[in-house]
DNA sequence: ACATCGTATGTTGTATGATGAATTATGAAT
DNA sequence: ATTCATAATTCATCATACAACATACGATGT
C-alpha cells in the first residue's frame, strides 16, 4: 500500500499520502515509542511545510491503520499495543506470481483445518448449506457456466461450520485474491467438463468426510483438492 | 473498529467516523456497484449535513480501507476488486472471551501447518535461529524473567523457515492478541519453573521434529504445544 | 494550608471560502 | 466529422476562524 503504485504509473502522489508515508516510518522505526505524543498538528505544519489539511489527512490514514490514536484538545499518540493494526497481503514488494503462490498457501493450511473442524462442528443446517452451494454450482456447470461463485460458496458453507466467524472472515478476504487467479477461463472448451467433473467428485468427496465427521479424511480431501486446483492454475499459466 | 468503542464509553464519536460508518455500510450492503461513482463531495455534505472537512475525512478513511478510490477531477469510485481490503480482528460484536479464542484457533491452525512446513523447507540457518531463539528463552527463565519475547522469536522463527513472508506477517499480526491472553503474569511463583519447563520441552520436541524433517511429528508436536497453552490460558481466567 | 472553582492556554474537531489541478463535457472552427 | 480551445465539474490543497475538550495555573474561600 502507500500510494507507492501511483507513483509507479507516474502520478504524482497526493501530498497526504507522501507525509503519512513519511509519519508512518518515522513510527515504525521507532522515532517514536509506544504512547508517546506526536507533534501537534501545528508543529507538524511547520516541520512538512504543508497546510494544516493534509496534516490531519496524513493524520488520519495512520488513525485507520492503527498506528496512532488522537484524542481532542491532547494530542496525537502511537497507539501502545499494535492489536488494532489489520493484515494486509500485497504489503511487501513480491512479485505477482510469488504474492498468489504465498497467499495460496495461507489459504490451503486455513481450509484444511477448516474442513477438519467442520467435520466435528457441524450441524444440520451446515450440511444443508454445503448441499444447497454444491447443487447450485453443479446446476451453473449444467448451464454451462463456470460456477466459481458457487464454487466459492461452497468453501464458505464449511468456513461457517467451523463456527469460527473469523475463519469466514479470513475466507472472505483471501477470497478475491484466489479467484481471478482461477485459469478456468483460459481452459479449452472442451476439456472443461472433464475438469468441473473432478472438481465436483473432489466437493463430494470433501462433502461426505464432513458429513460422516472424519476429521482427517475431510483435511486431506481437501488438501488434495486445493493442492489439485494450484496445480491445474500454474500450469495452465505456464509457471 | 468503525468507532464503536468510544459509544461505549459514552463518549461522542466524531463526526467523521459516523459519516465514515454510514457510507460503509451503504457500500458494503451494496446500494453503490463496484465500480459505480459515489455522490460528489457537494452532494455528500448536503445530504449529511455536515462540512465538506468532514466528508473528505470520511472519504479518506474508506480510502485506506480499500473500499473506495479517488480520482481528481473524476469523482470517489467504489473499489471494482476488494482485494486491497485489510483484514481485521475485533471487527464484529465478539465479546473478548470469543474474540481470543477465535482468533487462537485462527493461530493454531496456522502455526500447525508452519511446523509442517518448516519440517520440509529449514535449512541449517533456520535451525541455527530457532536454536538461538531457544537458548534465549532458556537463559530468560534462568534468570527468571517470563520470557514471553523469546518465545515468540521462537515460533516467528519456525514462520521464517517455511519461506512464505506471508506466514511471518500473520503471525505478528496475531501475535499482539495472543500475547497478553498468557497467564504466566497471573502464575502462582512456586509453580512457574515447572510450568517453563513443560513448555521448554514442548519447543524441544517441536524443534527437533523439525530438524529431523518430520512434517508430522512437527504439526503434532505444534497442537500438542498450542492445545497445552489454551488450556493453561482458559484455566487461569476461570473458563 | 488546603480544597474548590474559574480562567487561560493549548490541542484536536468542524465549518467556510477560495484557489489549484485534473478530468470531462461543450462547442466552435476547419 | 475531426480537431482543438474553452468551460464546467470534481477532487486536492490552502488559509482562517471558531467550537469542543483537556490541562495547568492561579484566585478565592474556608
Amino acid at each position: 500500500m502507500s500510494g507507492t503504485e501511483n507513483q509507479a504509473l507516474g502520478m504524482r502522489p497526493k501530498l497526504s499520502e507522501r507525509v503519512a508515508d513519511q509519519l508512518r516510518d518515522v513510527i515504525q522505526r521507532g522515532d517514536f515509542a509506544p504512547g508517546a505524543q506526536l507533534p501537534t498538528e501545528n508543529a507538524l505544519v511547520e516541520k512538512f511545510g504543508v497546510s494544516r489539511t493534509v496534516i490531519r489527512e496524513a493524520i488520519s490514514c495512520l488513525r485507520v491503520d492503527g498506528l496512532v490514536k488522537a484524542h481532542q484538545g491532547r494530542g496525537v499518540f502511537v497507539c501502545e499495543d499494535i492489536s488494532q493494526q489489520p493484515f494486509r497481503l500485497y504489503s511487501k514488494g513480491l512479485n505477482e506470481k510469488a504474492h498468489i503462490e504465498q497467499a495460496m498457501e495461507l489459504r490451503l493450511c486455513m481450509e484444511v483445518s477448516n474442513a477438519e473442524l467442520a467435520a466435528q462442528r457441524r450441524t444440520e443446517a451446515d450440511i444443508q448449506n454445503m448441499q444447497d452451494a454444491l447443487n447450485k454450482q453443479h446446476a451453473a456447470h449444467l448451464k454451462g457456466e463456470l460456477g466459481q461463485t458457487e464454487d466459492f460458496s461452497f468453501h464458505l458453507s464449511i468456513a461457517t461450520a467451523t463456527k469460527n466467524s473469523y475463519m469466514v472472515d479470513f475466507l472472505r478476504f483471501l477470497g478475491p485474491v484466489i479467484i481471478p487467479a482461477n485459469a478456468m477461463h483460459q481452459m479449452e472448451p472442451d476439456i472443461l467438463p472433464g475438469y468441473q467433473d473432478s472438481l465436483r467428485s473432489e466437493h463430494l468427496a470433501i462433502s461426505d468426510a464432513i458429513k460422516l465427521g472424519d476429521a482427517n479424511m475431510a483435511g486431506a480431501a481437501m488438501r488434495k483438492h486445493l493442492r489439485q486446483g494450484l496445480r491445474v492454475n500454474s500450469g495452465a499459466t505456464g509457471n
